[in-house]
RNA sequence: GGUGGAGUGGCCGAGAGGCGAGGCAACGGACUGCAAAUCCGUCUACACGGGUUCAAAUCCCGUCUCCACCUCCA
């Protein structure tokens, strides 16, 4: 079995075959920090992160860079309307996504490069752009420098567009560029900016255009050529498809599949930081668990275009809690439930197949209802191995409930309350129980009914009363 | 105008020529003092109109609707 992936460049799904034995590297267009982070950002993130887990679980070393866009037009624009330094936004809605990233037990990248960090290296891409006759200098004297699409025939080849098809932007201020379509690759400093926005280079002081930011920094980090570059839908053009025109003409073969994830829409809308109708994680996050939000993520296929509601999302977190439900279950009739269990073959095919996580989470609940039974028929040797399985396969997907992530989240606080609520919850548990056993039922269901006013749910078990809130 | 997607049961959401994905909800049954949890079962769907085929949700032609991208966007 290989490992298939769906490659946007050639709309096909294709086996991957990595540049080195063994070895993956991933670049993913991060965010640009300019407001706090909403659902849909985090799907992307949540989405790559599966990847990596699972090229991890295959065996591959995978390098895996996520990048932060910290300046740009958005955010000198944001910054200056809150009367903050831009350097201050960025840096704290960097803090906000790492906590949202956290929350959603998205892995630390390898490394997370800054665009600030590598202007050098932009500008020495740039350098080389110009001497090979690819970029050019305005001649309005703004200091801006331009990718010239023209000098580049296979402009467009990423995103299958001819470049004499496109429709030229509407309010398109031609500025000094030779053709509408050319993009910065530099931007000269502007008067009514920061200084501190601004680097020295050949072209004067300036700041660096974004598309030239990634290409640098997967080149330094990935090396000229490297296997996959990923990142929203919306990125393939232009985006990425500029990364690619300046990367190659620079002489760099740059990425050899490129993977991008459908969006997370609200009411048909797509979760634009534009049209400031983001959901925030921080506000999802209340009406949610974060590992409930993820499963939710996950279960739908990375390509998909999901509409997001919260109907859609207490229904995901219902499903996953039937899942935490029966590996707790398993865990008191074990002891343990060990890790490092069997992934069924089906689960490793479906994850194979461009990461068909809705179909690997299926087998996980064909397993739960196997483990099910086997708790009801007392047969714990198989009910390990189930067990162990599902957590094998939640883990994959960054969803194992027992992995001191989610728990150590809940934090030792928790625990304590934990124990305090059981202490007053097992006093009222005995009286019920005595009731019932002299068959004073109305007595016993009285204190049913207390506990679930107050938000406690009782399961009668072989073992005695359980309470779960 | 160009490019790329989508339309699936009450709802969410996979699949991509035959073999009922899965989940949520509902209902029936088993279990239970009654519940809860669990298990078994029921609800047999693929926008519309043609066509190809022994066989079409899946392929082909046409139609409708919706969405994304075309230089700020995950």
């Amino acid at each position: 079995m290989t490992l298939r992936l769906y490659d946007t460049a050639t709309r096909e799904v294709r086996d991957f075959v990595p540049l080195e034995d063994g070895k993956a590297g991933v670049y993913v267009c991060g965010l640009t920090v300019q407001s706090e982070p909403h659902v849909g950002h985090v799907r992307s993130a949540v989405n790559f992160d599966v990847l990596r887990r699972w090229m991890t679980t295959r065996g591959y070393d995978v390098s895996f860079i996520r990048n932060i866009t910290d300046i740009d037009d958005k955010i000198l624009i944001k910054s200056a309307e809150q009367g903050v330094a831009w350097y201050h936004l960025a840096y704290m809605m960097t803090r906000e996504l790492d906590r949202a990233y956290d929350a959603l037990y998205v892995l630390p990248p390898t490394y997370e490069p800054l665009a600030t960090g590598h202007v050098p290296e932009m500008i020495e891409l740039i350098s080389q752009l110009v001497e090979r006759g690819h970029a050019y200098v305005a001649p309005d004297g703004s200091g801006d420098v331009y990718f010239d699409v023209m000098s580049w025939p296979s402009y467009g080849e990423l995103s299958g567009q001819r470049v004499d098809e496109m429709e030229a932007a509407e309010d398109a201020d031609p500025r000094g560029k030779r053709d509408a379509r050319d993009f910065a690759l530099w931007k000269g400093h502007k008067e009514s900016e920061p200084a501190t926005a601004s680097w020295p280079s050949p072209w004067g002081r300036g700041r660096p255009g974004w598309h030239i930011e990634c290409s640098a920094m997967a080149l330094k980090y990935l090396g000229s050529g490297f296997d996959i570059h990923g990142g929203g839908t919306d990125l393939r053009f232009p985006h990425h498809e500029n990364e690619q025109a300046q990367s190659r003409a620079a002489g760099h073969s740059f990425a050899r599949y490129w993977m991008h994830n459908a969006w997370i829409t609200t009411a048909g809308e797509k979760m634009s930081k534009s049209l400031g109708n983001s959901l925030t994680i921080p506000a999802v996050l209340q009406r949610v668990r974060p590992i409930e939000l993820r499963f939710y993520i996950v279960a739908a296929h990375y390509r998909s275009h999901v509409e997001f509601s919260f109907e859609a999302l207490d229904e995901a977190a219902a499903g996953f809690r039937r899942i935490e439900h029966f590996l707790g279950r398993a865990r008191e009739v074990l002891g343990d439930v060990p890790e490092g269990g069997e992934l069924p073959v089906e689960f490793v095919e479906a994850m194979d197949d461009d990461l068909g996580t809705p179909a690997a989470v299926a087998v996980a609940y064909d397993a739960v209802r196997e483990g099910n039974k086997l708790i009801a028929a007392g047969d714990s040797p198989s009910l390990s191995a189930v067990a162990s399985s599902v957590r094998a396969m939640l883990d994959v997907l960054g969803l194992d409930p027992f992995d001191s992530h989610w728990s150590a989240g809940a934090g030792g606080r928790d625990e304590k309350l934990t124990a305090a609520i059981n202490g007053l919850v097992s006093g009222l548990l005995e009286q019920r129980e005595e009731a019932r056993s002299n068959k004073d039922f109305a007595a016993a269901d009285a204190i049913r009914n207390q506990l679930k006013a107050a938000g406690f749910e009782l399961e009668d078990t072989p073992q005695g009363p359980k309470w779960t809130l």
